[in-house]
DNA sequence: ATATTTTTGGAACAATCATTCCAAAAATAT
DNA sequence: ATATTTTTGGAATGATTGTTCCAAAAATAT
């Protein structure tokens, strides 16, 4: 029998997601990920087949982490206004070193012609929006907030937000600042 | 006396921005400058002094001229709701090619290491929250709409939405969609 | 211990990167 | 027309890009 990698495979997508997220595609040269990744040049050829390839299973990784992360935010809370407004906090709280967020970076970089990209995006974007709106439409039924309001059009607006806040987190000092952004929306919720 | 130069300095530098602004600055290479705008990459060397310099030239005329089309947007308006709602609707027109705005690609490309952008990103920001501030400050003044609101939050909160319809502009293909969520905010403002 | 299979280190690859340099061309002032 | 000054074309720079290749090392199965 052969000879056993000498690392974990995870542990390795989980750098290379965090040099992406930090730095983009082509601000990070192969270079800089066997240096970060502290793996051999070849390895991750092997393993991953090239950059590209490594870049879109990072992506991949971020957008499960980044799931069970939001439906933990959302349901820990104990009605549908504290999980929304805890969901933006645990983003911003993140955002320790300023990365902002991967997809969203990511979104604001696609090229035109990048049909593959932008497919992935979009169905990123329903992911989310799909998972804020059945939330909502359960804090309704729970009789959370008041009956009649256009869930489907919060939904968008509160995806359009995140990724605002997530950009600005990138320049904008105090969460605090963001947060204000959030709780007026959260007005439309509550108000009736 | 010496030679003349044979191409507009300001057309040159509507080009840069323009490749700058789709491609971004890492995918952008001189190469691509020398072949788009024209000229030869002696000249771009002597008229501007590098790939860095004219990126930051491309920046700067990107606001200038943005700024012109916001207060344009704005004040062509009969009242200040108006005013808000031409402002993101002229913005999402003139994405016909997928761009999103220059700033905010900028903006979430960002290392967190590169002060100096940043500082621009944040005067860039400042430039925009006051903008709008002034404009609804003379709104309500005007009685378009009651008096009492938190007009800076409300600055801020645009600000944000500002930067989430442009980025998500490059992924969502109606507009109609974006400009639902700037109803939704708007409706703030109508309120009592 | 030997055979087998895979990883690993590092050299080597051609292509592209941003930048510099120089001689030739061009355009105005005298 | 000649002198002067700047642009221009294109070659050349050395560094870095992503990728491949190969021999040596390592680890398990027999």
């Amino acid at each position: 029998m052969a000879r056993t990698k000498t690392f974990e495979q995870s542990e390795v997508l989980m750098k290379a997601m965090d040099l992406f997220w930090r730095k983009g595609y082509h601000a990070t040269s192969v270079q800089d990920l066997v240096s970060y990744l502290g793996i051999n040049r070849a390895s991750l050829y092997h393993t991953f087949s090239g950059k590209e390839d490594l870049f879109l299973k990072a992506l991949e990784n971020y957008r499960e982490i980044n799931k069970a992360d939001m439906l933990e935010a959302l349901y820990s809370q104990p009605n549908a206004i504290a999980g929304i407004r805890n969901l933006f906090h645990y983003s911003l709280k993140e955002r320790k070193d300023r990365k902002g967020c991967f997809t969203v970076n990511l979104t604001a970089a696609l090229m035109a012609d990048d049909k593959h990209l932008q497919e992935i995006l979009r169905d990123n974007q329903r992911d989310f929006e799909k998972i804020i709106f059945d939330y909502l439409k359960s804090g309704e039924v729970m009789g959370e907030f008041p009956k009649g309001k256009d869930l489907r059009a919060i939904a968008n607006l509160l995806y359009t937000l995140y990724n605002g806040i997530q950009v600005i987190s990138k320049i904008e000092a105090a969460p605090s600042r963001q947060m204000e952004a959030v709780e007026v929306v959260l007005q439309l919720l509550e108000d009736k």
